[in-house]
DNA sequence: GATGAATGAGGATTCATTCAT
DNA sequence: GATGAATGAATCCTCATTCAT
C-alpha cells in the first residue's frame, strides 16, 4: 500500500491522535499504555511508531495541537473580552470534557517538560496580547486565571452553574479591563 | 503495648511523606519510582510499606494532609476576604513551589482517582463555607478560580508580579463578594 | 523472457551486496537493520526481497562472495607461498578494512550457521591444497592461522608494521614449507 | 532475605555470568536474549539487572574476565616461550570450546565497541611484554597470530591435530625469537 | 522492627517481513 | 517490476511489591 497520498498521512496522524487523546483523557498520560493506544486506535504498534518517536512526542504534539486551536479561536473572536467570554462558555461546555481532561494532564506534565511548560506561559502570553496594551498584565493573568480555574471546577462538576460563573466573570472583567462587553443579553441566555 | 512509641512512628510517617512529596514534587507522581523515595527517605522499601499501602496510599495521604492544612487555615483567618487573600499571597509564594507542583499533580489524578477528585471538589465547597450564605455561589467559584490559576501561573513564572496580582484581584474580590478586605495598605506592602 | 536483463539483475544484486556489505561491516551482522540496508542501498524494501530471502541469505552470499574471491586469488599466484605473502599483505592493506569487519562478523558467525562454518573450514583447506601434498598439513594450518590473526590485528590497530610482520613471516614460512618465495626484494619494497 | 554476605553476592554474579557465558557461546551475543539468560541462570530478570546495566554490560565483564584470567596464566608460566605455547594448547583443548566460541564472538565486538577492541589491542601488547624487548615486536605479533587463527581453526574443527601443530609452532617460535623452550620432550607427548 | 534481595508481569520500542497498490 | 505502509511478535528493561532473614 505504498505511495500513499499526503490525505491518507494526515488522516493517519489524526487517528492516532485521536486515539490517543481519547486514552489519555480516560486515564491519564501514564497509566496510559501504548497497547491501549493500539488499541484504540485499531492501527499496529509499529505503525503508531512512524508517525511519532514515542509517547511523549504524541503528548507534545496532542498539548501543542490545543495550544494552535485555541490561539487561532482567540484571535477569530473581534473583540479580546468577547472572545475570552466565549472562551470561557467553550471550556466549560459538556462536549469540551475530553480537552479539560488533557488540560489537566498537560499541566501536571509542565512540571518535568520544559516544552510543556513553555507552551503554557505562551498560551498566557497569547491572552495578553490579545487584549493588548490597554489593560493591565495583572488584570490579564487574573482572567487567565480564572479560565484556568474554570476548566478544573467544570472537570471536577458536572453540574457547575457555568452561565452563573460567566455573569459573575463579566462584571469582574469590566472592571478590570475597562472595557465593556458585546452584548448583556447573549450572556444571560441560557442554552435551549 | 507497642515497641515504639506513637511519636516515633509519627515521625517515620512523616520522613516518608516528606521524602515522598519531594519526589513527587520534582518529577511527579508516575515519575517516581518507589525506589526513589527508599532512597530520598533513607529508609528501606520493606519499612516504607508498614506505614502505606503503597504508592497510591502515599498520593492520597500528601494530597489529604494539604487539603486539611489549606482548610486549617482557611479557619483561622478571621475574616473569610482576608483570608482568602492571604490565600492567594501564601501559593505564589516561593517557599509554596513543592506545594504548587504538588497540586499540579494531584489535579491530573483526579480523573482517575474518585477520592482525590472528592478532596478537590470538598476545597472548592470549604471556600464557599468560609464566606457564608451571602456571597453568590458563582462569586465564590470565580474567586476560587482565580487561587486555582494563580497557582499554576505562579509555578511556570517565578518572576510574576505576585501583588499586582493580588490588588487587581481584592478590587474584583470586593465587588464580588460585596465585602471590604481588612487594610488596603497591608496588600501592597511589599515583603521587606 | 524476462522484462530485465541479466545484467541488469546482477547490477541489482551487486548493489545491495554492496550495501549490506558497508553496513554489516559499519556494525556489525545484528546491529544491522534491514531498514539500515534499504537506506544505504537507495532500493526499496519489498526489492530487496526479490533478491534474497533475508538478512540470512545476504549474510551468506556475502560470506560466500568472499571465499570465491579469495580462491581465485590463491589459484592466480604462481607460486603458492608467493600467492600466501601475497594474501598477507592484501589481507593487511588499509583497502582491505571492510573485508577485515566482514570477516570478523563471519567468523562470530561460525558458531552458529553451520554453511558459513563449512565456508570457514573450506577457506583452510583450499590453502593446504594450494601447497600441496608435499608441504605438511600442520605448517599450512600455521600458515593460516598466521593469516587470521594478522587480519584481527590489523583491523585493530592502522598503525601495525605490516612489512615487519610478513618479513617475519617469510623466514618462518621457507622453515616451514621447505620452499623458498620468489625474491626477497619485492617484499621490503613499500608502496609508493 | 537481606543483608546478604559478599560471597553470596560473588556467587550470584558468578551464576549470572555463567548462564550468559554458555548462552553466549552456544548462539553468539546478538542471538542470545535476556530472557535465555533468565531461564539459563535459574534467575529471575529484575536480579539480573541488579548485577549489570544491561547485556553490553554483561558481554563487557565476559571479555573482561578472560582477558585478566588469560594474562595471569601468562605472568604464572616462567619461560615466556614456554608460557606461550601452554597457551597455545589450552586454548586448542576440548575444555576451550566454550571459551573459542566466546573469543570469535568478542572479536566481532571489537568493531563496535572500544572497550572491547581495547582490550583485544592489550592482550596483543601483554603478550609482548611477556617475551620481553629482546624478541621483535613483529615476532612476537606473528606469534599471537598463531595463536588467534588456532583458537579459531580449533574452534571449526574437532579433530585439528593439535600435538603436530603445536611442534610446527616450536621450531618456527625459536627461529623468531631466538629462545629455546624448556624441553622438546614434553611437547611431544600426547594427552593419555 | 527492619532490611533489601528477589520476583515477574508489564511497559515501550524495534524490526524482519509481507503484500496491496 | 517496484514500492513502502503495515504488521505484530519479540526484545530489553523497569518497578511495585513481597518476604526470608
Amino acid at each position: 500500500m505504498p505511495r500513499v497520498s499526503a490525505e491518507h498521512l494526515a488522516n493517519r496522524r489524526r487517528q492516532i491522535l485521536d486515539a490517543a487523546a481519547n486514552c489519555f483523557a480516560r486515564n491519564g498520560f501514564h497509566r496510559t499504555s501504548m497497547q491501549d493506544i493500539v488499541r484504540e486506535s485499531g492501527l499496529s504498534a509499529g505503525l503508531i511508531y512512524r508517525y511519532f518517536t514515542g509517547k511523549d512526542d504524541m503528548i507534545l504534539a496532542i498539548v501543542d495541537e490545543w495550544h494552535t486551536t485555541r490561539a487561532a479561536g482567540l484571535e477569530a473572536a473581534g473583540d479580546p473580552l468577547d472572545g475570552y467570554l466565549d472562551l470561557l462558555r467553550a471550556i466549560a461546555a459538556p462536549e469540551a470534557d475530553r480537552q479539560r481532561k488533557l488540560s489537566m494532564q498537560a499541566w501536571a506534565e509542565t512540571v518535568r517538560e520544559p516544552r510543556i511548560r513553555a507552551l503554557a506561559r505562551q498560551g498566557v502570553d497569547e491572552q495578553a496580547a490579545a487584549f493588548g496594551a490597554t489593560v493591565p498584565d495583572a488584570a490579564i493573568r487574573v482572567l487567565v486565571a480564572i479560565y484556568q480555574g474554570l476548566l478544573l471546577q467544570a472537570a471536577w462538576d458536572d453540574e457547575l452553574d457555568v452561565e452563573a460563573f460567566v455573569a459573575a466573570v463579566r462584571s469582574t472583567a469590566v472592571t478590570l479591563t475597562g472595557r465593556a462587553p458585546r452584548t448583556e443579553a447573549s450572556d444571560v441566555t441560557k442554552e435551549p
